[in-house]
DNA sequence: ATCCTTATTGCAAGTTTTTGCAATTGTATC
DNA sequence: GATACAATTGCAAAAACTTGCAATAAGGAT
């Protein structure tokens, strides 16, 4: 549980607290090499806290989203999915087989500023889902 | 009812049965001027087929999403919402006050070929939901 | 018009996700 | 270390969504 210490005063600038439940959910999600879904973490996240309970879990997975801690997609089965918030990216998924590919932020970028400078949003870059037909599906 | 005519054709063109809950479900998409979830659909439609069940809804509404009939799309309250796919378009949604405005594909065509170089993917170029701050929101 | 095939629906039950509220427990302050 | 306050949790129930399967009915063929 040590490589989740950094959270904790993290939370508490920000007037959050450093519950275990948040500690125990970041662990699982830092030691996932990927998405998660609500029930995988609770699955892995209930073995090291056992009163854990899934409104916790739905709850404090969207928390650490709307916060910053961990980004959200959904990639198409219908379920969403949680990892923690590393590196920038995105991803590209494809409808027929579900095959998936990461994407870097960079050649977004362009598209975000002419948004922004269109619409006046501030477009937050966070996780973009994007389908089509990968090249063994193109047939 | 009329209304939604031209889909039986085109249903059965396909292999597919132009069925009244498929009539029913369309009829109400093609009348609600922009997304609706599930239970609005259900609560409308069974106004016109009273037996109509909540699986059908369901099972109709990704039917017709996967063969292209309507748009389904995320739009950041946890729900699914559907369409009729009619104008190409894309969405940019307020995190905070959920304000949300409208994007032609236009300004994503760059990107889209782009990524399809790069990637080897072919993207098909449905409505995507970006998330950011409104200008009201930004202060 | 009737028959046949099979896509589609309804039903019943299961699973997942959300919600309201009272009890708990972090953390700041003394 | 003890106290007080408010954020967070667990509990219980509700709502939303999914699934398997038997019954129905759309649409093509005769
Ligand atoms: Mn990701
Ligand atoms: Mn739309
Ligand atoms: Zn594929
Ligand atoms: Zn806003």
């Amino acid at each position: 549980m040590s490589c989740v210490n950094e959270f904790a005063p993290q939370l508490r600038a920000r007037g959050f607290r450093a519950t275990p439940q948040r500690m125990v959910i970041l662990h699982v999600l830092r030691h996932a090499g990927g998405h998660l879904t609500p029930s995988q973490v609770f699955e892995q996240a209930r073995i090291d806290l056992p009163g854990l309970t899934e409104p916790t879990i739905y709850r404090t997975l969207e928390f650490l989203a709307t916060s910053g801690f961990v980004l959200a997609a959904h990639v198409g089965n219908g379920k969403m999915v949680y990892e923690l918030a590393e590196a920038q990216h995105h991803h590209l998924i494809c409808r027929h087989c579900g095959a998936s590919t990461e994407i870097e932020h960079a050649p977004l970028e362009t598209l975000y500023h002419q948004l922004e400078v269109t619409t006046g949003y501030r477009l937050d870059s966070s996780h973009v889902t994007l389908f089509g037909l990968c090249p063994a599906c193109q047939s």
